[in-house]
DNA sequence: CCTCCACTGGAATGTGAGGCGT
DNA sequence: ACGCCTCACATTCCAGTGGAGG
């Protein structure tokens, strides 16, 4: 994500010409960057974005911008697209700055300000040394606008994945900055956030200083995800890819979160399979392992984020089903193996009522399925619980938590 | 058509962790 | 350091549920 692939575009003959399958396997990595025509179904959300930082351009002050949207919706493609454009149309007539901030990375205000200066100051024209770290955040704050201020009529800033930054204060100072004196250079801000409620959720001093203007981007589409597959369709050989794959990749990925990065995922593990099973072309069966597999990873990290109790829940369901003939329980049933469980490992026993909720909540995760049925007089409503996944799957990732080993070397 | 079973699910209430202003 | 507030998680209590079977 970080940095442009051009680099590792290795035409080395010894690893390249021989692959059957793969021409270009870095067209279908997670960070790989596209040339500007080859963004898809962004043109609206482009012009949008430029109009707002239009200001810049012209040397005076551009508005600060917020983006909402998923995950894989082209929104740091998008902002570093229109950057970068904004950079290139001011050339002559002004001095214009950008800079790209992951805050997964740099997630304390401190952090953030002493690699946005480290990033926006170049040496050779300021005289100014930016530390990487040892500084106090104010002092990285002085340097930041000391280098704005020798070098730039304007600068961009992107603040990728702002939720997870853990004060808002830096979107308060760098928005400030400006109409407190402390520079003559203009700021604008395009803050990325996956969360819609991002902006509710800051105190209202941020609020009010961070003035901006929100844009949404939409998940992608079946059609668009297709031309973004086309589009890297050179990642392959020649003839490779059989007609019907890149469609019901596009079709799969868009029914379910329209994750342009997952969809390009399942490309190339589609691509993977194929070169692993000795196969010259890649086949629509492929991309339905390579869809399967993506299924069961997604269902892997939900049942490892999930809390203890939840495992406990979910391995005392599991144990039922493998042990017996069903695939469905009665809440009761495994209540009553998940006591069992429970007592064994050690851990506290929670009562019936939340041990429903908890089987409710990972039935809302997709984990489990729910169904209702009623015996009459023999026993009135009863829920019935029946793992979604392969239970092998489940009990292999509750076993590797570690509070879950004793019950695996039982 | 009425009863009756054993669980369901809403509501009230308790508890501990963590953030906030003073 | 202090109380205050909020939030997520958990418990307790109990009226409500709805079809099989008389």
């Amino acid at each position: 994500m970080t940095s442009d692939s051009s680099l590792d575009s290795v035409d080395d003959p010894l690893f390249q010409s021989g692959h059957r399958i793969f021409a270009n396997k870095d067209l279908l990595k997670i960070g790989h960057v596209p040339e500007a025509d080859r963004i898809v179904g962004r043109d609206e959300e482009i012009s949008k974005l430029a109009k707002r930082l239009n200001g810049a351009v012209h040397g005076y002050s551009p508005e600060n911008v917020m983006i909402y949207g998923k995950t894989g919706t082209g929104k740091s493609l998008v902002s570093r697209h229109v950057c970068q454009r904004a950079q290139n149309a001011a050339q002559d007539s002004v001095d214009i700055g950008t800079a790209y901030i992951d805050c997964a990375e740099d997630n304390t205000e401190t952090q953030a300000i002493s690699s946005l200066a480290a990033k926006l100051n170049d040496e050779s024209t300021t005289g100014i040394t930016v530390p990487h770290t040892g500084l106090s955040t104010s002092k990285y704050y002085k340097l930041l606008w000391q280098t704005l201020d020798s070098q730039f009529d304007s600068v961009i800033i992107i603040l990728d994945e702002i939720d997870l930054m853990t004060d808002g204060s830096v979107l308060m100072k760098l928005s400030r900055a400006e109409e407190a004196g402390k520079i003559d250079c203009s700021i604008g801000i395009i803050a990325i956030s996956n969360k819609i409620q991002y902006v509710d959720d800051l105190n209202e001093r941020v609020k009010s200083s961070f003035q901006h203007k929100e844009l949404f981007f939409k998940p992608y589409d079946a059609n668009q995800l297709r031309e973004i597959m086309y589009n890297r369709d050179d990642a392959f050989q020649e003839d490779v890819l059989s007609d019907d794959v890149i469609p019901l990749a596009a079709a799969f990925a868009a029914q379910e979160h329209g994750d342009a990065r997952k969809a390009i995922d399942i490309l190339r593990h589609a691509g993977e399979v194929a070169y692993e099973s000795g196969d010259d072309t890649v086949r629509e069966e492929h991309v339905r392992q390579a869809q399967q597999h993506a299924e069961k990873d997604r269902f892997r990290e939900l049942v490892n984020g999930a809390p203890t109790q939840a495992k406990a829940a979910l391995l005392a369901l599991t144990e039922l089903t493998v042990t017996s003939q069903e695939d469905a329980f009665l809440t009761s049933r495994v209540y009553d193996e998940y006591e069992r469980i429970c007592n064994y490992l050690d851990m506290d026993t929670l009562s019936v009522r939340r041990f429903r909720d908890i089987l409710k909540e990972q039935a809302f995760l997709g984990v489990v399925e729910i169904e209702k049925i009623n015996k009459g007089s023999a026993g009135g409503i009863h829920l019935q619980n029946r793992l979604i996944e392969d239970h092998e799957v489940v009990r292999e990732t509750i076993l590797e938590d570690s509070r879950m080993q004793n019950w695996a070397d039982r």
